[in-house]
DNA sequence: AACACTGTACTGGTCAGACGGTTTTTGGCC
DNA sequence: GGCCAAAAACCGTCTGACCAGTACAGTGTT
């Protein structure tokens, strides 16, 4: 049902998100959908949730397959976006979601992203400079992607990942030169 | 009538952005605004095109002032995110409303963002990656405040500035070292 | 008998846009 | 400068569509 939620946002926006339309993609009526949601609201926290906890898995996984011990997590985030691994199934649609519906309620989000920045810029073992570096690039690449502003090419993604991750390697121990 | 739209994007949400809000805010009849916007769409597109303009006019004239030869634009980039002087009088509101709302259409703002990329990477004078830094840590910002994501504090922004244009600075004729 | 639904019908509220009317401004003419 | 018609700017109400949420009687499954 949260898939359906999802591919509704991607094929008809923000504005198409009514319970009708996800009852009918998800192949279930109405009245099954509201069986579970008991409203709009919930259905689209539940969203937001689901959203964040899989972004989190992912970096969580991301972090532990980099092999590092300093910089693992930064490393993580930036491959998360520079891979189209993200907006495949439900991407942001989601926080979009929630963001812009007045049921929405964004605080998980926020609380979402106040962690992995601490995660960052005090667990992560490098500059924190470069750990707010890496997350900035992070988001913004997510935000071109979302609206489609102009996104860079794999090449150019991957430059600047490597870029940053160079910037980050070389600046163990000491603070920026 | 367009500072109006944006005020109520910003107090109300998106979905608070009704015509009735817009002309009460803008001291407006109904009839009277769409006399002006003869739909909701046509004011919504307004909105967008006028926070592009402005953006777009902003970082010219930061650009001119930062009195650089090279690395000018990518300078006013950073600058605009960098101090709080978007968001103040209309921000993302229109760029958010296009998105979110059917009745948007951000090609104007693809095309837009399309222009500044290319102005940074092409005739920026700098290296073409750390051109795609300075653009993705600008927007990456933008985005962090639009959502309210843990905006990180206004130091830690500065140092951030700092170490892309120290970067940039240093990099200048040379590809990245 | 409880659970997980389906299908239909309905309510109440909201909102975009239409429309007919009214005021204000403009420009031409004496 | 005074007058006047026409155009422009603006008003307020009405309507039709849409949509969240309700209600409820039925169906199949466990």
């Amino acid at each position: 049902m949260l898939d359906a939620a999802a591919e509704v946002v991607r094929t008809d926006g923000v504005s198409g998100l009514t319970l009708d339309r996800v009852a009918e993609v998800a192949g279930v009526s109405k009245g099954g959908l509201l069986y579970h949601y008991g409203t709009k609201r919930e259905l689209v926290l539940a969203m937001l949730d689901r959203t964040l906890t899989d972004a989190d898995e992912t970096l969580d996984r991301l972090a532990d397959e980099s092999g590092r011990t300093d910089g693992a997590f930064a490393h993580a985030y930036l491959e998360y976006v520079t891979s189209g691994m993200h907006g495949e199934d439900d991407g942001a649609a989601g926080i979009f979601a929630a963001a812009a519906l007045e049921e929405g309620d964004l605080s998980p989000a926020q609380a979402q992203f106040a962690r992995w920045q601490e995660r960052l810029l005090d667990d992560d073992g490098i500059d924190p400079t470069h750990a707010l570096l890496a997350r900035v690039v992070g988001d913004g690449l997510w935000l071109i992607d979302l609206f489609g502003l102009a996104p860079p090419s794999p090449d150019q993604r991957e430059q600047l990942a490597d870029l940053v991750m160079d910037l980050i390697e070389r600046g163990m121990g000491s603070s920026l030169t």
